[in-house]
DNA sequence: AATGAATGAGTATTCATTCAT
DNA sequence: TATGAATGAATACTCATTCAT
């Protein structure tokens, strides 16, 4: 990405958490980006289209941090746990942004552009998933790319969750890490 | 809840979901309900101040659409179905609306009343989890309330999945309830 | 017209005589009818949409001061010097009002508008030209409303580039106005 | 003029009629002409400033297709109609930039440089007079200079209204340019 | 001479909110 | 209660112009 077009992406990042969408200004983003007005306009036609860059941003975050902490040999229930850690503490720093990205997306009505952002992400816990079925540590009859999908949004609900209402205090986190473990590993039954 | 203030509520649940947050105007709310600009203000502060009595409408039509297909008596997996069809269909007609009121959470810093207004929806839920728990239909270790949270979420994860990327038709629609019904209850493992 | 609205549209006129039409502002004419910024739009829909109510008022003026001065039942010849009169009067304290609404006709494509507005004026010269030709001062063969929007923009045309080039004292104006008025009656044969 | 110089005035000319004056941008501008943003201001200092050669190239025009359909032996009559066939068709060909060339008049305060670019049209038309002045074929006391300024202001009115109101169809041309032929020759009584 | 990225001043328009009736 | 005319603060976006290359 161009050197502006980053330092426009990461300023408004920072803007819209703090701000929110309705009261975040381009003014105040050039102003974080060290940029003047109208060459906000040379990189983004509008003060919305900045969104797809900022999910690319967190997708590649997200991936970074996972990576980083994760051992692709390891077992499967360790990088669940370490895939659950990145999501929270993600989470836990972006939430806001994830809900604007969020809302905006039905606006946006470019989907395709939105899947092709989030897919390296997809792909990544899909291989785990395929790894894992391949070492008979996950039920084989499970199409990996679905699977990633629905796990990646159940520990997203589960931590937003715990983020918006529960959050109190670290054994409230630690605990509802392992009982969303456990979920996903074993169901209800 | 008042005639009028319900004619606001319903109006703006409109607007909201065919404009969007940004471009719903007061004057539009106003007009879809039937009263004048100034009336407006005699129900609600201000324009964000409708979002809860949005809220409020979508958990009431969420549990009487589920309470309407449930038969209480009936075995786990029944009620689940029920509860996942009742999830999908609110989803697939009010994405755009559940999207808006997440994103309206953070900045509207009145968790409590949020809290408030979801308990009946995660009641219900615990009460199904309870009798199937007392049934033996369910692994009794696990907290009521919690799972309850937790599954929603699940649920609702799944649905805007489906109805933001996926969306095909009907039989996708079908597996996708599928696999997630056989997630919920097995787990992956 | 209502107060307000008239009261926009003398601004109006005022401002965009003193300040051109790139370099009117809508703040400056409020400024100048008293009201807020916002009441502007509830008369006006833009900026521009001025324009054709300042053309009522120009075209109000002029009768208004061409029947002040007029006699009726005079000759033609002094009838023609008083409209001739009025004209150059009127052209020599609003030409910059009429570039501007002239320039402004092409782009507005609602000539069935202007033309409206014009109607009045072209009506009161007309009925002077069929008095005239009843009175065998005029020929009779002259189609009287076509013949009065040709004097007319004769007229204008004269004073326009008097104001514009030529204007140097009170004498040239005598001479010119007495010029166009030979010209108008006997043509250059 | 430089190559480069007449490309800029072509295209704005083009532009300027598309768009209107507040509507035209230099971006535009240069794009027409084929040259980069800055290069058109190496030979006009301002937007505004292109005005003049536009002008100049408009009378060009004017001169060149009346000269090439003219003789300038032929009798008065003859070149009158001449000129105003020409008049009529640089009328409804350009009828948008002379009204802005019009209203840009007043503001560019440079009144010198605008006579010094129409001397040549009223030059042309000054000849035809003086000659049929010599040939008895007009009137001798008028002004010839004066006349001509007056007869262009004349038919450029009737074309004016012409395009902008009555325009219907050949024939009302037709009638038109023979009623203002008439009406010149002969005046009104 | 030519370029075109960068600038930043400038403004029309919108719309939540108020308040006299 | 209800109205809707009036308010005026607030901001995205444009575009003429500059200047380093």
């Amino acid at each position: 990405m161009d050197d502006k077009k980053r330092a426009i992406t990461l300023s408004a990042m920072h803007v819209f958490q703090k701000n929110g969408m309705e009261k975040t200004t381009v003014s105040e983003i050039v102003k974080g980006a060290g940029i003047a007005q109208g060459t906000f306009y040379l990189y983004f036609p509008s003060k919305l289209s900045v969104m797809p860059a900022i999910a690319s941003v967190l997708v590649e975050n997200t991936i970074e941090q996972f990576e980083s902490n994760n051992t692709a040999q390891a077992p499967l229930i360790s990088q669940l746990q370490v895939l659950i850690d990145t999501i929270f503490s993600m989470t836990q720093e972006h939430r806001d942004l994830y809900a604007m990205l969020f809302a905006g997306l039905g606006s946006s009505q470019q989907m395709d552009q939105w899947e092709a952002i989030y897919q390296p992400y997809y792909q990544v816990v899909s291989q785990i998933i395929k790894r894992a079925q391949h070492n008979q540590e996950m039920n084989a009859s499970l199409q990996a790319h679905q699977t990633a999908v629905m796990l990646i949004g159940f520990m997203e609900s589960a931590a937003d969750q715990l983020f918006l209402f529960d959050y109190a205090n670290e054994s409230a986190v630690s605990a509802k890490k392992q009982t969303l473990l456990e979920l996903i590993l074993n169901g209800i039954t």
